[in-house]
DNA sequence: GAAACGATGACAACCGATTGCCAAATGTTG
DNA sequence: CAACATTTGGCAATCGGTTGTCATCGTTTC
C-alpha cells in the first residue's frame, strides 16, 4: 500500500512557502484577515460589503486587520462571484481624433468618481471591430458607452439587449443616447454666413456611415431651402486633418465662398491647405468647423465653429449608464439627452467677397 | 421529518431556467461545450489553450462546438485561475494633455496587437493617486506603464518589485524605462537660437516634480555655458496652455529675445498671449516648444519645436513590458530605451531683433 | 504474447471573493 | 426564569476557468 509521502499542505502554508520562495509580499485576502481575527471568511466579506450585517465590534476588528494587512479586494474574484465587474467599456472610432480626447476625459472623470474603471477601446472606424469589441466587453464590463457607432440600428438594438449601452451621437429608438445637438447649430452657422453676405455655401460631409453627418446635412439643407440660399454637399471626407486638403480643393473648385465642415479636423486641414494655395481666409473663403476641439482657438485664423459640450456629454453618458446599472437610486433614468450647442465666432469667417 | 421540498437543480438546469426567465441568451461556457461534446470541461480547456495535449479529432469536435455556441472565454475567470489578467495599466498624469494622446494611441495599438487590454488611468498629477492606482492595478493588471511619474525613486523601485513596470520619461536605476532624449534636442534648439543671433534666452520650466524638466534644464544650462550665452530659468509653469500667459509675461519682463518652453502646451499658450500683447513672433520674440504635439504645426505662427517620437515611445514601452511578462521569446529584454529627437524648425523662431 | 510506454482525457482542487441557508448566541419580554 | 425574536457568524456552494494527478487505452518493442 502506497503511502503519500508528500505532506498535504493547507492553503496558508502553501502561500507562506510561495512568499518565502518569491521573496515578495503576497497580497492579503479575506482569508488572511479571517485567520487573523479568528472569524470565517464570509464574515469578513460581509463586514466589508454589508457592514450592517455584522456586529460592530467584530467589524472594527476586521477593519483594523484589513488596514494592517493593506488589504485590497481582488476585483477579478469579485467580478466572478458577483457578476459585476466594476468596469465600463468606452468605444471610440479613432483615439487620435481630439474630439474623443475631451469625451474620454469626461467619461474617465465621471467613472472614477463612481468607482468604476474605464476600458478604452479604439474601434478603428470599423463596424466589425466594434461588434467584436462589444461581444468581448459583454463579459468584462457592466456596460458600454458607444460613440458615433458604425453599426446598424438592428445590431445596436440587439447588443443593447445583452448589455446596458448608452450611445453618444447615435440615436436609435430603444437605446439610451446622448446626442449633441449639432444639427440646430448648423442652421445658426448658416444664418451667420448668410448675414455675412454669403449665398454660395458648401457642406463638407463626413463619412457616409456617420449618422451625425447625415443629420447635420439634413438640417442644413432644410434651413438652406427655408432661407433661399444654395448649399451644396461635397465629399465625403474622412474626419482627419489630412482630408482637409482635398476638401479645400473641392470647395475652391465648386466656387463657393463659404463652407461648413463636418468637423474641426477637416476645417483645420482646410485652413492649412488654403494657406498653401494663398487663398485668404476669411477674405476669399469663410470656413466653419464643428465641435470646438483642442486647437480650434489657436489655429490660423482661429476657427469659427459650432461648439459642443464634449466632456459634459461624456459625463452625462456615464451618469445615464450608471443609472441603468443601479436602478435603486430614485431618479428615473432618462433615455435620451440632448446636449445644447452654440456657434462660436472667431476669425475664419468674414464678409463674402464682393463679386470679382 | 422535514423533507426538502425544493428540488436540487444541476448547474445546467438552473442556467436553462435563468435563460428562460431573462429571455436573453446566456454566454456559453466550457461546460456547455463539454456537455455538447461528451467530454470533461478540463479537456475543453486544454483543447483551446494547449491544443497539442488533445487528440486532433476531439479537438476538432470541440472547436466546432465552440464556434457553434459562439463561445468566448470569460476573462475574469481566466484571470482568477491563471493569475494572468491580460490587461496592462497605463498611468498618465493628465489625460487632457495632447502629449499623452499620442502616447496612449501608441500603447493602445501595440497592446491590442498583442491581445492585451489597456486600462487607462489619469493620476491627475498627484503622487498619491499614482501610488494608489498602482496598488489597485497590481491585482487587475499584469504590468504597468507609468508616464512621467511623480513618485520618488524608492517608491517606484518598491512598486516595480511587486509588478512589472516600464516607465516613460522617468529614469530610475533598476526600473526598465523608455526615455525620450529631449535633453540632447535642447542643445540643438539652443544652437539654432544662437545661430539666429540670440544671446539672451530663457527656459520656461515645467513642474518641479518633473524629472524631464530638470534634465532639460541641466542639459540646456551646460550647453549655454559651453557656448558662452546667458540662459535663465523662469517658472515653474504648469504644463497647460493657460500657463502660457504667465510664461509669456515673465519672458517679456525678463528681457530675453528667445525662449525654450518645457513643452508645446506652454509654448502655444505663450504664442496666444504674445499676440494679445502685440508682441510679434518671431520678430520680437522667438519661441521653441517641445514634443511636437497635435496643433504645433497649425498654430500661429507654426511652432518650432523639439519633435519627440511619442507614439513610438508608447509602442516601445509596451514591447518592453510584454518582453518582461513573457520571457520565453528569446530576445533579451533591454531595460532602457533612448528615443531620438530632433529639432523641427517652423515659423516661431527667427533672427534676434537688432538692438533697439 | 507480455511488458513498457506515450497519448489521452477524467477527476478534483483551486483562484478569491459572494451569498443562501442555518445554527448559535444574544437580547427582550411576559 | 422561561419563551421567543433577533442578531450574528459559520458552512458550503458557486462563479468559469486552469492545472496537477492519475487511470485507461492503444501501440510499440523485445
Amino acid at each position: 500500500m502506497a503511502i503519500r509521502t508528500v505532506p498535504v499542505l493547507s492553503r496558508s502554508e502553501r502561500n507562506a512557502m510561495a512568499m518565502q520562495a518569491a521573496g515578495t509580499e503576497r497580497p492579503a485576502t479575506i482569508h488572511d484577515i479571517a485567520a487573523m481575527c479568528g472569524v470565517a471568511a464570509s464574515t469578513v466579506s460581509r463586514a466589508l460589503s454589508t457592514p450592517d450585517r455584522v456586529n460592530i465590534r467584530t467589524r472594527a476588528r476586521i477593519e483594523a486587520a484589513a488596514a494592517e494587512l493593506n488589504y485590497t479586494p481582488n476585483s477579478q474574484a469579485k467580478a466572478l462571484s458577483s457578476g459585476r465587474t466594476g468596469a465600463v467599456g468606452v468605444l471610440v472610432p479613432d483615439i487620435t481624433n481630439p474630439f474623443y480626447f475631451d469625451l474620454i476625459r469626461g467619461t474617465q472623470l465621471q467613472l472614477k468618481a463612481a468607482g468604476y474603471t474605464q476600458l478604452l477601446v479604439d474601434t478603428e472606424e470599423s463596424d466589425e471591430v466594434e461588434a467584436s469589441s462589444m461581444e468581448q466587453l459583454r463579459k468584462s464590463a457592466d456596460g458600454i458607452i458607444v460613440t458615433a457607432s458604425r453599426l446598424s440600428d438592428e445590431a445596436l438594438l440587439a447588443a443593447a439587449a445583452k448589455i446596458p449601452i448608452v450611445t453618444i451621437n447615435r440615436d436609435v429608438a430603444g437605446v439610451p443616447a446622448v446626442v449633441i445637438d449639432t444639427p440646430s447649430a448648423t442652421s445658426q452657422a448658416l444664418d451667420h454666413l448668410i448675414s455675412l453676405g454669403h449665398t454660395h455655401i458648401a457642406y463638407m460631409a463626413g463619412p457616409l456611415t456617420s449618422q451625425s453627418s447625415t443629420l447635420r446635412w439634413n438640417a442644413l439643407a432644410a434651413a438652406a431651402e427655408d432661407r433661399g440660399v444654395e448649399v451644396r454637399r461635397l465629399g465625403p471626407f474622412a474626419p482627419k486633418k489630412q482630408s482637409g486638403a482635398a476638401a479645400a480643393d473641392a470647395a475652391v473648385h465648386s466656387g463657393v465662398t463659404a463652407c461648413i465642415a463636418f468637423n474641426d479636423l477637416i476645417a483645420i486641414g482646410m485652413l492649412q491647405r488654403l494657406r498653401e494655395r494663398s487663398i485668404r481666409v476669411p477674405e476669399d473663403m469663410s470656413v466653419v468647423g464643428c465641435d470646438d476641439i483642442f486647437g480650434a482657438d489657436f489655429c490660423n485664423p482661429p476657427l469659427t465653429t459650432m461648439a459642443s459640450p464634449i466632456e459634459q456629454a461624456g459625463r452625462v453618458a456615464v451618469s445615464m449608464l450608471l443609472a441603468q446599472l443601479n436602478p435603486l437610486a430614485g431618479g428615473g433614468s432618462r433615455s435620451r439627452s440632448l446636449m445644447p450647442t452654440h456657434l462660436t465666432v472667431r476669425g475664419s469667417t468674414g464678409p463674402a467677397p464682393t463679386a470679382s
